[in-house]
RNA sequence: GGGCGCUUAGCUCAGUUGGUUAGAGCGUGUGACUUACAUUCACAAGGUCAGGGGUUCAAGCCCUCUAGCGCCCACCA
């Protein structure tokens, strides 16, 4: 009755299963009290995400959650959505606007947002339609959106509470800027990067003693436009009776004062420091404490603006060259030294940022972070892999203010009006909608805030926003707090760390109890795959060429660490796929019972089942046992290699070819039918199209598999017993095949086989395993003898207790097989040595645990009849 | 400057709480159209677990030092 092509072929089935799947609504999950909620949110890709390899991983472990959960028996929720990413999105456009030379100046800002709106509306979904490719198992209708109208009034509603709980506050100070966004970043935003660079010495003269100088060193020379003081330590001898005296500051020809300092560092540079208040933020600290001028040289697009004198207009860094030049000339340049050091870069657009001085928005963290902190100190919330927490908790207990406005348009303008007519800039009106009038003076002429909110404020209520808060409702309630949140290691501050601090703050629990942080991954050189960097594999040309199931078990038994990829790796998953479908249409093929199915209680009667089946159930419950313990404390890849490893390597090697000839017998029909379709539920979560595709053939009246439950675990089924009884079949099959290697005979060629043994179990179990042995290596001639000398040409083994030999007239070379077993011999008792020295040792004896003792004392004893059965072997070899 | 991770077969990696003779995939070699699957099957070769020191009856695993690689954080201009 097969009806499945010899090669599986993911093209076939993968969206006729998924449509199946929407079609029949098995994502969809909801408030049940009579179920566990299991629930997970998605990180919401960006608006103008592109499916990568990050993606994939990402959303696969999250997949294989959800689709495991529901299977267990939980309410499995995968709530979907998508972040607006202000910068991202709104660089998107304006480079579209660019190539109709526009700039979203001239379109203004309602012409703009009506624009980024069409621009959402026409591909917004690319990102969602590449995780349908992917099987993800989200409940679609809830998609969410990061600026929908009850998600915007839940930002508003979240940044009044904080205002009027006073840990909102704007201010002056130098923030994180980036010339080519035009806006200021948060500190997360700013990412270090490691640059060589250049430390420059230049001499600042005395105003009173031209020929004398100070020399301060800096790396951005430029920015001593704006100097307005050098700073010494005041317990610098070099310098200490220079406080007070004054400089003149070059091609400015500024006086600027000479002020001591005690974070000026005496060790480095000359230990003299330029202060430049306006564009750093140590000297800014400093500029406050010495009530120094704030001199900006810098517009926004980073060119030195009127305060540069006659560098005005130029570029920071060509304005850096003709500053250099000039100092140079007027010979103030004292000497240039290489200096490494770490230089911000925009996390958008990767241009240098710029410590810029303006004015903006911040979240006092201090008291936010606090109760965040105890949550993952008690364990409420746990890091996998738990070496995580310490950097959650450094970053948390170290937490500074959080930059929040943004000067760009796309986004949740903060929600502040400022009266046009009180003249009185601390007159700030928070308010939900538009205020009609100034509660001061009543005027009509308000004015919002220009600035809209960082993309990330929106993000960090993510888990309760999606569920309309604050708005109550029963998913509410049932759902939070969620249950996992799986994302990489870069979004710990970004994100994680702040959706607790939102749990906290606003839902006063925690936001869900599990942070799973997988690898980052990388090429095969180890550099993270990245658009920009070329090289990335696309997980869409991987799925088109082996398939999404073999995308999936891939990435993930590749996962754990960071993972290293190249296409070849992929070849694993779609050669496993393409194992379970032969083994499934092997399987269907020889079903001709199908109603077998209600004798399965009696052919589950284990005294009546031969060994080998009784040997693979036990396999196969240990399996299913040891993959729910791994998913249980988040090893995937540990899940994935024991299903690999069961059904490739135990089912399919060992199981079937066993059954082959046997095939026509009911009770074995039954039997690999059930292994198999316990299997195929096990497997779906990892690998859910070709999984559904078969069960489709095995049970179609079920439904689909995704309604199945994971196996239920019979722990009676587990038999070390019949483990260890197959194990000395297989060895002695595996023995006789090493031999034929050896001795190449022909894998068809039939040989006989005269087994030794004195032990009596030993040599009943291999009698009542005859059949299968002869098979499985090809024996004309099985025979076995209590006591018997070695056959005259024969070539022999040990395997248990008990040996073998094999009769190869003509083809056997004493002397290679005295040496080869003589260095079995060798090695054994090299061991055993081992082996024996340890029994002897007191210490061990006494301290050692019994049963280990015991268990060396059994080995040894196994190992002695072995080498004593193959120096036997060797003795008779005349 | 702090913190973290990695170093195990030619390559990529597993290796639970310390307990046999350290595993897998790929690659390599040999053989096979034996077929549910050549995206397959059988067999094999290949490792002083980065190095030193320590704890222990017992160390790939625990402690310590060293080296190399990688990542994250940090205002040394």
């Amino acid at each position: 009755m097969t009806e499945l092509a010899p090669r599986y072929n993911p093209k076939d089935t993968e969206d006729r299963i998924y449509n199946f799947w929407q079609e029949k609504n098995l994502f969809a999950a909801k408030a049940n009290p009579k179920k566990k909620p299991f629930c997970i949110v998605i990180p919401p890709p960006n608006v103008t995400g592109i499916l990568h390899m990050g993606h994939a991983l990402n959303n696969t472990l999250q997949d294989i959650l959800i689709r495991y959960k529901k299977m267990h028996g939980y309410e499995s929720l995968w709530m979907p959505g998508v972040d607006h990413a202000g910068i991202a999105t709104q660089n998107v456009v304006e480079r579209e606007l660019a190539q109709e030379g526009k700039t979203r100046q001239d379109l203004g800002r309602e012409k703009f947002n009506e624009r980024l709106w069409q621009w959402k509306n026409k591909y917004g979904d690319t990102i969602i339609h590449q995780l349908k490719k992917l099987g993800s198992a989200c409940d679609w209708p809830r998609t969410r959106f990061t600026m929908d109208e009850d998600y915007s009034n839940t930002v508003k509603e979240v940044f009044i509470h904080l205002y009027e709980k006073g840990l909102i506050y704007r201010g002056k100070y130098i923030i994180n800027w980036c010339p080519r966004c035009q806006t200021a970043l948060s500190d997360e935003e700013a990412q270090h990067k490691d640059l060589k660079g250049k430390l420059y010495y230049i001499k600042y003269p005395f105003k009173d003693d031209p020929n004398k100088f100070v020399v301060v060193a800096t790396t951005r020379p430029e920015t001593m436009l704006g100097d307005t003081a050098v700073a010494v330590n005041p317990k610098d001898k070099r310098y200490k009776n220079l406080i007070g005296e004054t400089l003149i500051l070059p091609l400015m020809e500024r006086p600027i004062k000479i002020i001591a300092d005690s974070v000026v560092d005496p060790k480095f540079g000359t230990g003299a420091v330029k202060v430049t208040p306006a564009h750093d933020p140590n000297d800014f600290e400093i500029g406050k404490r010495h009530k120094l001028e704030f001199v900006n040289i810098m517009q926004p697009d980073a060119k030195l603006n009127e305060n540069a004198g006659e560098f005005m207009g130029m570029d920071r860094f060509e304005a850096r060259e003709a500053i250099l030049e000039e100092l140079e000339e007027r010979n103030l340049l004292e000497k240039t030294t290489d200096h490494d050091h770490a230089v911000g870069h925009c996390y958008r657009c990767h241009t240098i940022v710029e410590p810029y001085l303006s004015k903006q928005w911040f979240v006092k963290m201090k008291p936010l972070a606090k109760p965040s902190i105890d949550v993952v100190k008690k364990g409420k919330i746990r890091f996998t892999p738990s070496r995580w927490t310490k950097v959650y908790l450094n970053w948390m207990e170290n937490i500074q203010d959080w930059c929040i406005s943004r000067q760009i348009w796309w986004g949740h303008r903060i929600p502040v009006w400022y009266c046009q007519d009180c003249k009185d800039p601390d007159n700030i009106i928070v308010s939900q909608n538009a205020p009609a009038e100034c509660p001061k003076c009543h005027s009509r002429n308000l004015r919002q805030e220009d600035d809209v909110l960082d993309t990330w404020f929106s993000s960090w209520l993510w888990p309760f926003a999606t569920f309309y808060w604050p708005k109550e409702s029963e998913d509410l309630r049932y759902f939070y707090p969620t249950s996992v949140l799986i994302t990489a290691p870069e979004i710990i501050f970004f994100w994680v760390a702040r959706m607790i601090m939102a749990g906290m703050e606003f839902k006063k629990e925690i936001p869900f109890s599990d942070v799973y942080i997988h690898g980052t991954v990388r090429d095969s050189k180890g550099l993270k795959m990245s658009k920009s960097l070329g090289n990335a594999i696309d997980p869409l040309d991987i799925i088109n060429e082996f398939g999404t199931d073999a995308l999936r078990f891939s990435l993930i038994i590749n996962s754990g660490q960071d993972l290293f990829l190249s296409k070849e790796k992929f070849e694993v998953g779609r050669n496993f796929a393409n194992k379970i479908w032969n083994a499934s249409r092997f399987v269907l093929m020889n079903l001709k019972e199908k109603s077998a199915e209600s004798d399965l209680c009696q052919v589950y009667q284990k005294e009546k089942l031969d060994l080998a089946s009784r040997w693979i159930l036990s396999r196969l419950y240990t399996t299913i046992d040891k993959v729910n313990k791994a998913i249980e404390t988040y090893s995937f890849n540990e899940a994935e290699n024991l299903l690999y490893e069961f059904f490739w390597h135990e089912f399919c090697d060992w199981y079937l070819e066993i059954v082959k000839d046997r095939i026509s017998d009911k009770n074995i029909q039954i039997l690999i039918y059930k292994v198999l379709e316990k299997s195929i539920r096990l497997l779906h979560p990892f690998m859910p199209f070709i999984t559904e595709e078969i069960w489709q053939k095995l049970a179609p009246e079920s439904g689909s598999i995704m309604l199945q439950s994971i196996p239920h675990l019979q722990k009676q089924m587990i038999d070390k017993k019949a483990e260890s009884q197959m194990q000395l079949v297989i060895d002695l099959v595996s023995a006789v095949r090493n031999i034929r290697a050896e001795w190449n005979i022909p894998p068809l060629e039939k040989i006989n086989v005269i087994l030794k043994t004195a032990d009596t179990q030993s040599g009943k179990l291999l009698d009542e395993n005859k059949g299968i042995i002869q098979n499985l290596a090809k024996i004309e001639n099985l025979t076995i003898e209590k006591e018997i000398a070695r056959p005259k040409d024969s070539v022999a083994g040990v395997v248990g207790r008990v040996s073998f030999f094999v009769p190869l007239a003509g083809l056997i070379d004493i002397e290679k097989e005295k040496n080869r077993i003589s260095s079995l011999i060798a090695q054994n008792e090299n061991i055993l040595k081992n082996l024996n020295a340890r029994l002897k040792n007191k210490q061990f004896l006494s301290k050692a645990p019994k049963d280990v003792v015991a268990s060396e004392k059994q080995k040894s004893l196994e190992l002695e009849d072995k080498i004593n059965k193959l120096k036997k072997v060797i003795k008779e070899l005349k």
